[in-house]
DNA sequence: CAAGAACTGAGAATCGATTATCATATCTCT
DNA sequence: AGAGATATGATAATCGATTCTCAGTTCTTG
């Protein structure tokens, strides 16, 4: 067994996910493998401090990581499963927003609605 | 002493606020007049049953709320005082995102920065 | 004023999320 | 293989947010 085999495997399972995990996602998707969840969280504070993980906080509370590699970009949130997926692309020309005086350094887009799966079910 | 004093002056409260605010916001600026916190709590709940509030979920965690009479706005979060701030116009044209299969219901767009107050502190 | 319903504040209880603890297991290096 | 550092899983402890409980207060109605 390798330096740090579980760490690295929820940095794994964070890569090849369709958008942001929170600890909770993470390890029901490696519960059969023997995950504990502390281990979940050891490695998601590590890949933070390392700089390879990125913590995402949208809507609902909970925090979610994802790779810190990936291009900017926004999320759609599934009101029914509650999952979150990457969406491509931007919006731009948000600044006529802001009011005079206030300086913005970034900015977060959500939207809400039904995945696929959930429509589909539905 | 009126029905439901306390209650009327958290829902008034929120009214006069410039943004959506937490129970524990809304605690502070009535804590002088000897306000609970489970009252702010209880007026929270009525006030969104009875249709006058409406919770708002930003990012890092809590719930605010606003009135509900506002019109469709978005909001500024302020990362040092860590307060929301309301403004005014919206973003169209954002459908170009949403993958196949997806319906979009809803948008949620978050500005990230510091406000006038305290950007003028620092 | 009397009676009962509704409201209140303080603190206890609860809840979910995260972190700390600890004994065991596994790695690295020689 | 042996020694010491690191990693691990289970569970306890902690934390903040919210809800519950309860005795006392205030309202409404007559």
């Amino acid at each position: 067994m390798q330096r740090a085999k579980q760490q690295l495997a929820v940095i794994r399972a964070l890569g090849e996910a369709d958008g942001p995990l929170s600890a909770r996602e993470l390890w029901s998707r490696l519960c059969g493998t023997g995950v504990g969840l502390a281990t979940v969280y050891r490695a998601l504070q590590r890949g933070v401090e390392e700089g390879k993980l990125e913590p995402v906080e949208l809507l609902g509370g909970g925090v979610r990581y994802e790779p810190k590699d990936r291009e900017h970009h926004h999320h759609f949130l599934c009101s029914t499963c509650d999952h979150a997926f990457d969406l491509y692309g931007c919006v731009e020309g948000l600044e006529f927003l802001v009011p005079t005086g206030f300086r913005m350094t970034g900015h977060e887009v959500v939207l809400l609605g039904t995945c696929d799966t959930c429509g589909t079910a539905a």
